[in-house]
DNA sequence: CTATATCGGATCGTATAGGATATAGTATCG
DNA sequence: CGATACTATATCCTATACGATCCGATATAG
């Protein structure tokens, strides 16, 4: 129902051209339906209902939809139409903490030898947001929880100095932030305790301390969200 | 000027219906390219000739883009077109071999762990396959002294038994595959010897010093490969 | 001789129409 | 009553046509 249309989208069409193109419109939107679990893991996603839900032709849609599958987000299958990538599997959610816990202790340790006072900031503040919970929707409030200790671990990630380790990362925390979001809609205290000594970490300076707090933080993380298997 | 079109690609066409669309063929012949170096990195890639070349409409040719695009294999601007990803950097060099000696000495170690005689023998294949080298033209025999590098590589990634730090390396290889292509011509004795430490290391079964060889072998690769940026 | 304005070709972006295929439902036959 | 064949619809896949925008060449004025 959200119309992408150029016209309807700028009804006060200034003399600045659209940035980008529709098909652009149309990733993002699809985009974020999927990140906001709009549109279901593995449920069916149909160009037509597309088509009149936007308000565009095919030609943007399937170009956006491309670029989704090149990035993993929907499958395809040919002559049957696309559809939101599965959930993801206990076995590879495995996999995707070794991984973390190979990559982010070493950039934590990074990080906090490069810290500095407008950084600390940067993450004391990011650390800051997912404690202050007031909405009422539970549901909501996860989510918002989610998108700021995803900002919280980029950060830290981008303190490190290795941009392409921060983008590997990035990339796998949209595939597993919607099973987050499916799974983990209540806030853990925890989460936050191991935040704050990473904080305290970071502002000592001490590469050691950090990845230490780091690999814990990960490895607690890991077994909170495992009974979601169950 | 490879037709692309169904009736063309199979003459004497058979009862079995096509496995894939034309998309996925004109993704999977454009990828070819940009691996084989007949896209040069940062040129033009303009959907009118890709149709002319090919034989077919627009859609699929956009929608293999998307997804090339969604792949950073190829960069899009906006009423401007598309182009084949720039030549990687000096900055991004670094990054992507500090992300290296993270992920594949311990997977090496894995691997060498859960090694057995027909893991052994899929190895020693693939190093195998780099030393005869009796092609004439050098440029194609690095081409596929490369690839099988990156099969010697990838072996021992799936042996590790993580399959997503074998992808996420893989893709990285990917846009590493076409920088290899254009400066690192002349196959050195070094990467072989590299290989064969790594394979006594396999051999026998020593985490430890599979993770030491793969890590030496990593930084003498970088070190190879670093004159480039001259 | 330089700078600016204008024009034309090239290319992308979008829309629409028609053909091909898979899936679901129904009817018929054994 | 079950299985098979058929039809009908939904959906994808492809092709073509048209409009919008950008880039380069040329001409003109200063």
């Amino acid at each position: 129902m959200t119309s992408l249309r150029p016209a309807e989208m700028t009804p006060d069409s200034t003399a600045i051209p659209r940035a980008g193109s529709l098909a652009e419109d149309v990733y993002e939107a699809i985009f974020g339906q999927l990140m906001a679990l709009k549109i279901a893991p593995g449920s069916r996603i149909t160009v037509d209902s597309l088509v009149k839900e936007f308000d565009v032709s095919h030609t943007p849609i399937r170009e956006a939809l491309g670029r989704l599958e090149g990035e993993g987000l929907v499958v395809k299958q040919h002559l049957v139409g696309y559809r939101a990538a599965p959930q993801i599997t206990r076995h590879r959610f495995d996999e995707l903490y070794e991984l973390r816990l190979q990559l982010e202790p070493h950039a934590a340790a990074k990080a906090a030898a490069a810290m500095d006072e407008r950084k600390m900031s940067v993450l004391r503040e990011a650390a800051g947001g997912m404690s202050r919970g007031d909405t009422a929707d539970e549901r909501l409030r996860y989510s918002a929880f989610a998108r700021q200790d995803g900002v919280f671990h980029d950060s830290i990630m981008a303190f490190a100095g290795n941009e392409l380790i921060r983008e590997t990362l990035a990339f796998q925390h949209t595939h597993f932030h919607i099973f987050r979001l499916m799974f983990h809609r209540r806030v853990t205290e925890e989460a936050l305790d191991e935040h704050q000594a990473l904080l305290d970490a970071f502002a000592a300076g001490d590469p050691q301390a950090a990845a230490a707090a780091m690999r814990a933080h990960i490895e607690h993380s890991r077994d909170r969200l495992l009974p979601a298997f169950d």
